[in-house]
DNA sequence: CACTCTATTCACTAGTTGGTGAATTATTGC
DNA sequence: GCAATAATTCACCAACTAGTGAATAGAGTG
């Protein structure tokens, strides 16, 4: 950001760096745990260990804030995805990977679950004034395709797949599970967090993915 | 709930059960649009034309009107399933109606979505005080799991499919789509809810769905 | 018609809550 | 070592916000 981080580790007493990691992190688990109404500014400010006045000279206002949140959060995904090396797998390897992912990742990161929710139901109001948001994201669909043509013509493939259809689809599958799984367990009487639970979710997942882009 | 409508259309000055529903339908929406964090309990009197203090009078506080909405919710569309008459039906059409009922009910009910996503938000903890929330739902999976095993034994679909998992798979690949539609349309640079996007979508879950039980 | 109960309204508050003006201190470039 | 600038703190507030005590007015009953 804005100064180098110097090498010698004498406790500073000002760091706008570190500052500002530090409000982001807090405001991640404010708004995840809270949503964007629920989250308190305050409570933010404490959880950073910074005066909130801080805040809001670092981050404009709450919703600047959230959407710095809800950015930091898409890199997070984004980055982690782009370190599978997918181009480098067989086309099915490479969707059960990609699978598997997305399915640790959303259980390792609920606050990424939880931040997406908060911004649907302001409907994306945020992120429509996010300009990277698009590029953000684009390679990902665009890996994904290859993947999906280097299968066809492979013979492995159905034709005709929609890489941002599956995509979503793979996410969905671990999403819904996960993000709703309070309300699931609670209708459905049984603890879906159990590990015994979560290891045949990602089986089944795996089975209807795969099921769905291998050509019978 | 307390007294009986009369038959004539007499406008009454006073009535118990009209407010009661009236303020219940105003919930709704407002928790569905702000969630239960940024509801606000004067706005929900003022939707439901009635005066605040009247829903302390009915509904306590704010959390038990959240869980009245939210077990109304739940009522509503495990009432919408029963009339499917799955049990009539043959059982992979039982399964793509199922699952076309699902996405529709979710397209027509979007506060049913941002309900269960606040209720998840706060790690199901009203839903956790209602006592009839299982045994609302249960049907459900025993009629699925009736249609699975129908399937099974006249060799149409694959064995060993747990109705819990297949359940989630079905509501998720609907859920999802809708739920995140403002964020998945924003980072994919295409509105998913133009009607052709929509149509594709839906005939997408029901290759999935259908791929899946269904016998190779 | 009076009486009782229920439905509804009114006035009010204690505690928050996002946000700000201005002072203050550390750091850095000169 | 001295300005200038950046980082941080402090005191403060106007607008809200869930919730309540008490008064009031219909509706059914006898």
């Amino acid at each position: 950001m804005s100064r180098q981080a110097s090498d010698v580790n004498e406790p500073r007493q000002r760091d706008a760096d570190r500052s500002q990691l530090a409000i982001l992190a807090a405001a991640s688990g404010e708004f995840a745990e809270h949503g964007l109404g629920g989250a308190r500014m305050d409570r933010i400010a404490e959880r950073a260990g910074v005066d909130k006045r801080l805040i809001y000279y670092y981050f404009k206002n709450k919703d600047s804030l959230f959407l710095a949140a809800l950015e930091e959060a898409y890199r997070g995904i984004r980055e982690a995805e782009q370190e599978l090396r997918l181009t480098d797998l067989p086309p099915e390897a490479a969707i059960r990977r990609l699978t598997e992912f997305t399915w640790n990742y959303y259980l390792a990161h609920p606050e990424f679950l939880t931040l997406l929710n908060s911004e649907n139901l302001h409907r994306g109001r945020h992120l429509e004034q996010s300009r990277n948001a698009r590029e953000m994201n684009s390679p990902l669909v665009q890996t994904l395709g290859e993947i999906l043509e280097r299968g066809r013509t492979a013979g492995v493939f159905r034709g005709g797949i929609d890489p941002v259809q599956l995509y979503i689809s793979i996410a969905g599958l671990s999403y819904f599970y996960l993000s709703n799984n309070h309300t699931l367990s609670a209708i459905f009487g049984r603890n879906l967090m159990l590990p015994k639970a979560r290891s045949e979710r990602l089986s089944h997942i795996c089975d209807v993915i795969l099921g769905y882009v291998l050509r019978d």
